[in-house]
DNA sequence: TGCAGGACTTAGGAGTAATTTG
DNA sequence: CAAATTACTCCTAAGTCCTGCA
């Protein structure tokens, strides 16, 4: 109760902020080594270099505007600006800012500079305006549809039928898909084929049959086809293939970039996408339907008024050409299947995407000195007398504790999924005296079910709102939807929305597990517990993914690696008692496993171990005679060879079989043949060295087993204030390597440069 | 004043590259 | 050194939340 409230509201959060900022410049080094090398090799693009003739005039303008309209001005600026989003002008709000800004000259330092541009060393985070120019080159358009070869035919009713190249495109679409779920899926085949006859009718229909059913389409050579294709892909020579990346590459450089306010930026999904069957999640009612090419005709481009229009593909024209700044899209279009706006965005690493990432985690540190009041007050209004406020207060006890999303309305023909405020009567299952199952399908249809205790009144409440004349169909809170929700969340804090509790919630989650984290250990065992408070974290979100096919025989080929391990482990104990026996009395609980392995799981684990040993041999030969025959050699050194690897193998296999026989014979008499070498101290050393084996490959299957249903990455990604992972990485001396992948290093470099080891959320 | 739709974040899986293993 | 395994990136669907409009 009395924890956050240290008489430090906003300021002192973010004064701190703004102190323990400049204290640390050493990622600068960091970053020369990792990505620098790389970074420097691109300026090939069509901007960077010649930027300074090419964009002559605004490019000033925003350059000096860039860097001058930031002095050390108020703290204020970052929150109070989410609190006014996009309003008119904000210069009621700051008229400070305008006086103190006088136009700095820039100096040789900062015109070098400009490619690392530093947002988060700025103060001036205003939102309404996104961008001051804007300069791109466009999309890429997915390659043009190249008609199958002859031989490849969709077979119909059992004749291979001939299509117009348009469906059989369509077609090919589905012929890909063959053996994933989705064509396994009626839905998934209704509406392909729906679309799919359209198509054929539009263009003409097919030739050779009249096409009406789905279930006499066979797609098989179609689908081997391709498959033959990916094959021949793969096989192509390393060098062959690096050309063809690099050939790639350097038709996309030019898109790559953009420039934003006169630097240079990175784009992030700058090719359209390609046309294809819609893949919806779930249980969607229009999973299957054909996503339409997408023509230039079809496309805004958003720039700047005076920036050059990129030449649209020979022979076409754009869709429409925009100039609005309070947006942060360079291109858009209209998808077909959900009739929904795709954009063409910055790249996460960009300034933009960090700024916002930035304000998100601060409006969810500033949640901190609200929480409390905010929970007291639920608390209370869990009891109210009115309806709309019970509801409110148990929403927000569900999305509080249990990290529930908010749940907006869906429409019909999307999949049927829920959030808080869309639970349904059939979503809860009441255990008196406090026990509620939650029992529903979540966003990307990943199921929600867990098993809990609730706050006493918070079951009351469930109770009453399951009522009759409620019934399964029926919404649980019929009184509040998100909107409502998210209102009575600003009136404790502008810009407090339900999201903003997820993010809250985990980052404190996150905080709290890596204060229980002892610094002890490798770097390879810190990261372990690093992951591990990373999947409390996931599993607060309900963060899934599903298990992988191989997972279950990966598992066991860990347990047979560990059963031999022991097995092992066990036979060397046994020499050194059979060296000594009086040992056994010294130390009996060193011994005492020797017993533990029964005759049978000992035989069993011996035969596998001589399985094993006798497939690597054959394969070793196989693979010996196969490069062989590749070798350049007259036909007598090649017979000679191949002798001489056959006997090699032959010794190898009779080895094997001495050894085989060793094996069982001990295993038989129990006793074993020890080399002079194998003193008792030796033996000891290789117990030690097997046991730390044992332990290692088990903490990695433990792992295995934690991770196999839980994605760490989304909360990793979303959630969990970046700082807190860069406060890990220097405080227990882990290299963000370990932590952050190349493209996150990019995207939170504003935390890995402003965060230190004392950091808190 | 409510709701459709625009703009943005969040999400898991597919595909590919890198690393380990046998 | 190839195959298996794991790590990472790319892709795009599916949410949230807000605004503007009727």
């Amino acid at each position: 109760m009395s924890s956050s409230e240290e008489e430090t509201p906003l300021n002192a959060v973010k004064r701190k902020r703004v102190t323990s900022k400049p204290e640390l410049a050493l990622s600068e080094s960091e970053d020369g080594l990792a990505a620098g090398s790389e970074k420097v090799k691109t300026p090939t693009t069509s901007f960077s270099e010649d930027e300074s003739e090419d964009v002559p005039l605004k490019k000033r303008k925003t350059n000096s505007k860039a860097t001058q309209s930031r002095p050390r001005v108020k703290k204020e600026s970052p929150s109070s600006a989410s609190v006014s989003p996009r309003k008119k002008n904000q210069q009621s709000k700051e008229p400070k800012i305008k006086k103190e800004d006088t136009p700095r000259v820039k100096t040789e330092d900062e015109a070098e500079e400009e490619e690392k541009y530093k947002w988060w060393e700025q103060q001036d985070l205003n939102d309404e305006i996104v961008w001051d120019t804007l300069e791109h080159n466009g999309v890429i358009f997915p390659p043009d549809y190249e008609p199958l070869p002859s031989h490849v035919k969709l077979i119909y009713d059992k004749k291979p039928v001939s299509l117009p190249p348009a469906a059989e495109e369509v077609a090919g679409f589905f012929a890909a898909l063959l053996e994933s779920d989705h064509a396994k899926n009626p839905t998934f085949q209704k509406n392909f084929f729906a679309d799919f006859l359209e198509v054929l009718k539009e263009n003409g229909g097919c030739p050779d049959a009249e096409i009406t059913e789905f279930e006499k389409c066979d797609f098989s050579q179609m689908f081997e086809y391709f498959q033959k294709q990916k094959e021949e892909k793969k096989a192509i020579s390393p060098q062959e293939k690096k050309r063809i990346k690099q050939e790639k590459e350097k038709m996309e450089e030019k898109y790559k970039f953009c420039l934003l306010n006169g630097r240079r930026e990175q784009v992030g999904n700058f090719r359209v996408e390609p046309p294809g069957l819609f893949r919806g999640r779930g249980a969607h009612p229009k999973t299957g339907k054909l996503k339409k090419r997408v023509q230039p005709e079809d496309i805004t481009l958003n720039l700047s008024k005076d920036a050059p229009i990129p030449p649209p593909p020979e022979g076409h024209q754009w869709g429409e050409i925009k100039h609005d700044n309070t947006v942060a899209w360079l291109a858009m279009w209209r998808e077909n299947v959900l009739g929904s706006v795709k954009y063409v965005r910055f790249a996460q690493n960009s300034s933009l995407k960090g700024m916002s990432d930035f304000k998100k985690f601060e409006k969810a540190r500033e949640l901190k000195n609200y929480i409390d009041a905010i929970r007291k007050d639920y608390r209370a209004k869990l009891k109210s007398e009115l309806m709309m406020d019970r509801q409110l207060a148990t929403a927000t006890y569900l999305i509080d504790v249990f990290a529930l999303r908010a749940g907006g309305e869906k429409s019909e023909d999307e999949a049927d999924t829920v959030g808080c405020c869309s639970l349904r009567y059939e979503h809860i299952f009441l255990k008196p005296p406090n026990t509620v199952v939650f029992d529903f399908l979540g966003k990307d249809s990943i199921r929600f079910y867990q098993e809990v205790e609730v706050d006493p009144q918070v079951f009351k409440n469930l109770r009453i709102f399951k009522k009759s004349p409620k019934k399964p169909g029926d919404n649980l809170f019929d009184r509040i939807d998100p909107s409502v929700l998210n209102k009575y969340f600003q009136s404790y804090l502008p810009g407090l929305t339900a999201k903003v509790f997820r993010t809250y919630n985990a980052s404190k989650t996150m905080q709290d597990q890596i204060d229980l984290i002892k610094n002890e250990g490798t770097v390879n065992e810190k990261v372990v517990k690093f992951n591990a408070a990373n999947r409390t974290v996931a599993i607060l979100c309900n963060h899934q993914r599903t298990v992988s096919k191989n997972h279950e025989a990966g598992v066991q080929k860990i347990n047979e690696k560990i059963e031999e391990m022991i097995w092992r482990k066990i036979v060397l104990k046994r020499m050194m008692l059979q060296q000594d026996k009086s040992l056994r009395k010294k130390d009996f609980k060193y011994f005492e496993e020797v017993d533990d392995m029964s005759k049978e799981e000992e035989q069993k684990i011996i035969e596998r171990v001589l399985q094993k040993e006798k497939e690597k041999i054959e394969k070793r030969y196989e693979r010996e005679l196969l490069k062989l025959g590749y070798e350049e050699l007259t036909k007598d050194e090649k017979a000679k060879k191949k002798e001489e690897l056959a006997a090699d193998h032959k010794s190898r296999l009779e080895k094997h079989k001495e050894l085989e026989k060793t094996y069982k014979n001990e295993f038989k008499t129990g006793t074993y043949e020890i080399k002079p070498t194998q003193t008792v101290e030796k033996l000891q050393q290789q117990v030690e060295k097997i046991e730390t084996r044992i332990k290692n490959t088990s903490l990695q299957l433990k792992d295995k087993e934690d991770n196999s249903q839980v994605a760490l990455n989304t909360s990793k990604i979303n959630y969990i204030d970046p700082r807190l992972t860069v406060m890990f990485s220097k405080k227990f001396n882990v290299p963000i390597e370990k932590l952050f992948t190349k493209t996150l290093r990019e995207k939170f470099a504003w935390a890995i440069e402003s965060a230190d080891e004392n950091w808190r959320f």
